[in-house]
DNA sequence: GGACATTAGTTAGCTTTGCGTACTATCATG
DNA sequence: CATGATAGTACGCAAAGCTAACTAATGTCC
């Protein structure tokens, strides 16, 4: 990658934008029946991560928590994770991914790959490692808090 | 670029779907005020691609007709764009960013270096080259028809 | 040990932004 | 001129974010 012009951050900024924006538009769009993004992010962060409280998920996700509550609610009213209280502190619930969440995530999962990994499997291997890296960085670049 | 290992695109998709959607909702939440991301975009491609008609801005932007309706609603009320009916076919109308809308532009892309551009020039310049790849291939993946 | 602050989570209500269906107005074509 | 296609709109629904205000449990401090 060396002898690569240098690039404009601001000019950068404007297109990493514009084509986030329409990145998750289109994943909307294609996501699996039964599963909305919100509902597959967090199932996906609580499957990776192991129990979680409702508080960590939400900051986890940089949600607010009322946001992460409805989600839940729809999460557990679906049959995919449970509740359980803290026994020893009262405030707290523990979330779970239960086996039909794990179901789930692995048909959503495929589902995606019907759209994405088939478009991702045209593209060059350069292609791919930059997109590799570009994930990580994103992250980076959504998650930062200041 | 030479020696990557290859990326397996299930994974990769996995990972990009992920950060997609986690960044969208940082770029929502980071937004200027008096600018929602939808308005931002349709502006944006206006602006980009000269005077357009409501349904080729549907489809610019992947978008259905009855919502871009309703951002088109909203752009008009807030003088950002003008609505001038063609003279030789009474059904589409031509849309054109007004200077109040230019300039609206500039103010939010100003902030939003305030949030993304600062951390785009704390990257290396190879992140920065990664990502400005990335964007396009992004664009592409979101676009295609298939 | 009781008053007060903090923390986890919920409830309620608002907004944005997508969708689909169904409609109107205009144009094109036989 | 009747019939069909096309551009755009109206309407209603759902997802997903927010803030403000609340409840319940826990901590803290005199």
């Amino acid at each position: 990658m060396r002898g690569t012009t240098d690039v404009a951050p601001a000019e950068l900024a404007a297109r990493l934008r514009v084509a986030g924006w329409r990145f998750a538009r289109r994943m909307r769009r294609e996501s699996a029946p039964g599963i909305t993004p919100t509902v597959h992010a967090a199932l996906y962060s609580i499957e990776a991560h192991g129990p979680m409280t409702a508080g960590q998920l939400a900051a986890h996700e940089h949600v607010q928590k009322p946001t992460m509550t409805r989600t839940i609610a729809s999460m557990v009213e679906q049959g995919l994770v449970t509740r359980t209280p803290d026994p020893l502190d009262g405030r707290v619930t523990w979330l779970q991914v239960t086996p039909e969440g794990r179901r789930l995530l692995l048909r959503a999962r495929r589902r995606t790959d019907e759209f994405l990994a088939k478009r991702v499997r045209d593209l060059s291997p350069e292609d791919r490692a930059a997109l590799d890296a570009a994930a990580g960085i994103l992250e980076r670049l959504a998650d930062g808090d200041r």
